[in-house]
DNA sequence: TGACACACGTTATAGCATAACGCAATTGAT
DNA sequence: ATCAATTGCGTTATGCTATAACGTGTGTCA
């Protein structure tokens, strides 16, 4: 009764609780914290912060959201389906960086071939192997810097 | 009695206290938290994590030490006194990079002029305005790599 | 002297994340 | 059909990370 509901649509199946949590950060224009999502879940019955960090855990796994570290909140990814370079929200390859506005919070995900190629350069260059890479730029978007 | 003590080397003189915790993250061989710094410290009279914290926040400003942001911990800064392109432990300008060792937690401290120049470029372009950035690449280290 | 800045110490609290338990449902052999 | 393995779920308790708010002492500079 708790498994994975099949949609006629792409992407992986949700479970009931993950469609609750990706649908309030999807609507969100700021990223959330945990708590914050767990409040909003409330009256659907979400009681305790494991409903949503497992949640978050298989959406992340999908690629389907993302943590950032230097706020420790979460964003649904803004990727269109199908970027120039990969396949939308799997970001099939390469990277993908943050500019975070620090006055209205909004957040733009974007790609740069040329960053991901000079990190992975240095990485084997020190026999780095990466597992996940991690860029935000934090500031002040263009509105705000007015 | 609790001000800097002025020192004849260069650098910003340090108290009591930012001289402890620097010394703890500079004889780490790996990134530290807060609190297991107030660990090693209890001996010299640490009690409280906001001494900690208080400490570091001062050791950032300087560009002593760095937050890890996607470890919740923190570094001795790693840089040469004069850098290619900086000043030292200042960062004059640019950007830093870290590549964290998930298996023996090694961290190395880098900087790519081009990586600095495409994000400088994308936020030039977009009209943000960066305030910090943070570049934080996890995976294996070549010893660890094996 | 008084106003100010700054480092410090302490207590309490807020915010973020996971451990450990048990139950229910699904899946996929055998 | 039945059993074992897997997965999702709910709950309670706990741990880790960070800051608020208060007061003290000290050096600086009108
Ligand atoms: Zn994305
Ligand atoms: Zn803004
Ligand atoms: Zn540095
Ligand atoms: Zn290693």
């Amino acid at each position: 009764m708790n498994a994975p509901v099949s949609t006629p649509t792409s992407a992986p199946a949700l479970t009931k609780n993950q469609s609750l949590v990706f649908d309030v950060l999807d609507r969100s224009d700021a990223p959330m914290s945990a708590y914050t999502i767990l409040d909003r879940l409330r009256d659907h019955g979400f009681r305790a912060p494991l409903q949503v960090y497992r949640a978050l855990d298989k959406l992340l796994e999908f690629g389907m959201v993302h943590r950032l570290e230097s706020l420790n909140a979460f964003v649904a990814c803004a990727h269109p389906e199908s970027e120039c370079c990969g396949k939308g929200h799997g970001h099939g390859h390469g990277t993908v960086a943050f500019a975070i506005c620090e006055s209205c919070g909004h957040v733009s995900e974007f790609h740069d071939h040329e960053v991901d190629h000079r990190l992975g350069a240095w990485a084997k260059a020190k026999n780095f192997k990466p597992a996940k890479t991690t860029i935000e730029i934090r500031g002040l978007c263009g509105a705000c810097a007015a």
